[in-house]
DNA sequence: CGGATTGAGCTTACAGTGTACGCAGGACGT
DNA sequence: ACGTCCTGCGTACACTGTAAGCTCAATCCG
């Protein structure tokens, strides 16, 4: 049906299979149902293959995973590319604010790039990649940091994003898709551990939950963005 | 072979089966190989028992995971009980301490605690029990803590501690069992994306590596900690 | 042009997973 | 004694990832 003219005059409309066919795919498998509901059959029923031709591809699920979560920071490494910073906070503003970008754009996959382990352990999620790691550094330094104080940077900035942005993208991929199943709150048999006596005690929530509920993700990382800044700042300074 | 008086004298050797017992043979199983290498059949059998028994007092894999985090927890919920803390600093303080032991006594478990979506939407990694949540609320709110003031600092503590330990036990749990595949760095085919042109660039990281490479987890928790506090107790006197 | 060579995608197969359903047999109340 | 539970077991099914080999069209080489 589909004419497939490998070397006609035009060819658009012949997607054949690639890497970067089969992960870009996957993740948008993963927006649509979470990283659970991805499996190499289904991926290949999208793009209309079968399920083994992926392989030759890709070398396994873990080597797929891999290549999503590189494809989403591959955004990160070119957006800092031409990213001159004349201060190094810019700089830090820039990455913070574009990897968010890409947590909520992805709230589904953006566990993956957190939870997955590094390829090196020196590299800490969610600046995974070498060369963003290392722009950091480098970017850090010439701006009059010492070698120590820009690799405690880099590790308290990760920390910074990883906690903000993976709670924030918990969040928004549980409002996005309750795909979950309907969850009868496991007890069998048992009183619970967990949240046992949850409302006689738990007045301040109940009162409180109104609050509880806003979503302040994005001021609240400002906040902590800038409260960091200013940590690194003093620390440079002193 | 084995007695199983049921009704006899004295029936310590009789380990019937029981959700604690299934829940906390499962903490251990994944304790050892990771919650990737926890499997119902596996766990049956470390029990001496077949997989199907475990249904009767589990609901599902879902509900066991959800009851392992809540073993991990639980022993929070204890300690806060007969925690009268004078000041809310105090207070804060224990709280994280003791869900940082929590973290580093089970790395390989702690990122269920992290990634799991908590049952309510006000709920967030790792503060995740209601009675948790609430003494934190109420305690704060006691010390002179506005709503707000007491839901934010709920939100930037659930951060703070979701960052620094996820990490801390990422690597720890990596160092503990390399059962890990030997991982041959995907690239098929393709020029990679993530961390290709590695050690050319990354003169800085490649210099920096014995730098990065040193564990300080500890040290930048508490740092952090104070960090926070101060923060805290900032806004609450202005 | 015809045969050989490639290589993309398919087929089959297997071991391992979670779990629905029904059964065996002992403990127990009557 | 008998019926009634309650516990743990066996079987079965749908689904997963993936190893090995096959098909067959496009390509290259003579």
């Amino acid at each position: 049906m589909a004419e497939r003219g490998t070397k006609g005059a035009s060819k658009p409309p012949a997607p054949r299979l690639s890497r970067d066919l089969i992960v870009e795919t996957a993740l948008a498998q993963i927006d649509r149902s979470g990283a659970q509901g991805l499996s190499m059959r289904s991926l290949a029923q999208e793009i209309g293959v079968e399920a083994m031709s992926l392989y030759r591809y890709v070398h396994g699920k873990e080597d797929l995973l891999e290549g999503v979560v590189a494809l989403l920071m591959s955004d990160l490494t070119a957006s800092l590319d031409d990213e001159l910073s004349e201060h190094w906070q810019g700089f830090l503003q820039t990455v913070a604010h574009e990897v968010r970008r890409i947590a909520t754009d992805h709230p589904k996959a953006f566990p993956l790039v957190a939870t997955r382990h590094p390829a090196a352990p020196w590299l800490r999620p969610p600046l995974r990649s070498v060369e963003v790691v290392n722009t950091f550094l480098s970017s850090l330094i010439n701006h009059g940091f010492s070698d120590a104080q820009a690799v405690g940077a880099y590790r308290a900035f990760s920390s910074f994003l990883l906690g903000h942005l993976l709670l924030e993208s918990a969040i928004r991929g549980a409002e996005t898709g309750p795909v979950e199943e309907p969850l009868d709150e496991g007890n069998a048999t048992i009183p619970e551990k967990d949240g046992s006596r949850a409302l006689d005690d738990a007045s301040e929530i109940s009162r409180l939950r109104s609050l509880l509920s806003e979503d302040r993700s994005e001021e609240e990382f400002e906040v902590s963005l800038e409260v960091l800044l200013d940590r690194l700042s003093r620390e440079l300074s002193q």
